[in-house]
RNA sequence: AUCGCAAGCUGGGCAAUUGCUACUUCUGAGUUUACUCAUGGAGUAGAGGAAAGUCCGAACUCCAAAGAACAGAGUGCCGGGUAACUCCCGGGGGUUAUAAAAUUAAUUUUGUAACUACGGAAAGUGCAACAGAAAAUAUACUUUCUCAGUGUAUCGAGAUAAAGGUGAAAUGGCAGGGUAAGAGCCUACCGCUUUGUUAGUAAUAACAGAGGUCCGUAAGGAGUUCCAUUAAUUUGGAAUCAGUGCAAACCCCACUUGGAGCAAGGUCAUGUAAAGGAUACUCUGCAUGCAGAGUAAAGUUGUUCGCUUUAUUAAUCCCGGGUAGACCGCUUGAUUCUGAUAGUAAUAUCAGGGCUAGAUAAAUAAUUGCCGUUCCAAUUUAUUGGAAUACAAGAUUCGGCUUAUAGGCUUGCGAUAUCA
RNA sequence: GCGUCCGUAGCUCAGCUGGAUAGAGCACCAGAUUUCGGCUCUGGGGGUCGAGGGUACGAAUCCUUCCGGGCGUA
């Protein structure tokens, strides 16, 4: 895997693994209440990360939505060591998606608008997957 | 030079690092030796003028073939262009505004600009609120005029549709004659209808004639206006230059039109699963399960006709279950650029050159630096600092239309200022 | 992507074969009743008929272009 790349094979692509995560998935909010993240373990064990962002349609038109969903994967792909070193068999699935933010209040957005949130996002992620496992262990 | 309007064009540039998609190629691995897989390397390419809205038109695919009639839908001055069009180009008519000329005024003519769904209202049906006497079969409120009566300013009988008033609209307009008063009752001009000639492919335009009553070159016969109706102008029936507007009301006429859409459609893989149900009825012939006929059902995406199918291990459909994968379709095309020729133009033809995204929870990005363009502030007057840099992103592909759009460029027209 | 339907008062809807004050219920305001409140009765306010353009004497209604929203479709 490379250390700042993005290829097909991590980000998710079937229908039924976005279903997933949204029936079953846990949803986190970041501090400024900016974006939203839901995440679940999938069923095969390749031991990796997937993500995938989504927009919704009223947030704004095509162009916004494209450069939200482009600024999404590029500050996660910079940032992704963060879970990479605790994951060892399950795959992660991870859906990112903007909650509070719209195209009337950031008409022209930029990277570090929504960096720090998927950085702060990636922390949370990251504490909750170490807490549960240190349960599990325990039981 | 500035401002405004209209039309057309354009839609920021260069570099570095990291990353994404497709293709080509190298390296490595696997084997079926030409395919697959890579934390691999290198190279090339990677959103628009509207990609948008989905308002029209096609290509392409399937519905057996795409057949007939009707219904339905669409279009509607004329000619041309096109694969086709609710598109484009050219021409004509109309409406509105404005300027000039004619003119006592109203109006007319000419020019310019904008708009124009612009076939038929005499095939038929329907609607026309309020107001008004009367709204499509016309009719008579106030007048005006005649006659008769008398109480001399009113009533009665009749004539009239010019004037007033209503309305969006009142049976052509206006002037003169005529008359008791009036009326196309008659006349001139305008308008309207129609015939011919000329120009034009045509829409149409120009010119000449005819038509509102006098006799005829048309068959009708005589005069004039209206309805009934008869003791009276006396027989008959309406008419002879328009009987309003609305067809983006129904409709009529002419032309066009089968339906569905790339989630079309095809191939492969997975999988319930050799699961279950339905595929009818009647008659005739015989060799007793076949043939023929009829009904019925299903399909033919409105209806009818026509056509196709209706059983023995096969096909079709229904129900239930499963998969929501891969590949083809998928990008070389009514393609684009340059030049020549034809044409007023839209456009067409010819010659030469170019290849320019094919993604699929959906690639074309992020950060930084420098330079553009516009605005603001500061001053060292050409520098510094700050802000802004639109509308908006393919999803089978083309041709249009419509809508959004910062800034810049070109051309034309108008206004203002300055100089010669 | 394709195909369809709908926008009328704060809310839910009528009116849409053109005709003038756009109507009903709930809600709101005022008055009456009541010691007060509710119920009830009486009265009142509130609409650019989603926006622009056109046809027509006249448009919520007909035609057309936009804007917003819903539904269906393998």
């Amino acid at each position: 895997m490379k250390r700042f790349g993005l290829s097909k094979s991590e980000r998710i692509k079937k229908k039924n693994e976005i279903s997933r995560v949204f029936n079953s998935g846990k949803r986190i909010y970041s501090n400024s209440r900016k974006l939203k993240a839901i995440f679940c373990f999938g069923e095969d064990d390749s031991g990796t990360i997937k993500i995938v962002p989504a927009v919704y349609k009223k947030t704004g038109n095509a162009v916004w939505r494209n450069r939200v969903k482009r600024l999404f994967r590029e500050s996660y792909r910079l940032n992704k060591n963060i879970l990479i070193d605790i994951i060892d068999e399950k795959t992660l699935l991870l859906m990112i998606s903007p909650n509070s933010i719209n195209k009337k209040k950031y008409p022209h957005i930029v990277l570090n608008d929504v960096q720090d949130d998927v950085i702060d996002l990636l922390d949370k992620i990251k504490n909750q997957i170490l807490t549960q496992r240190e349960k599990t262990g325990n039981l």
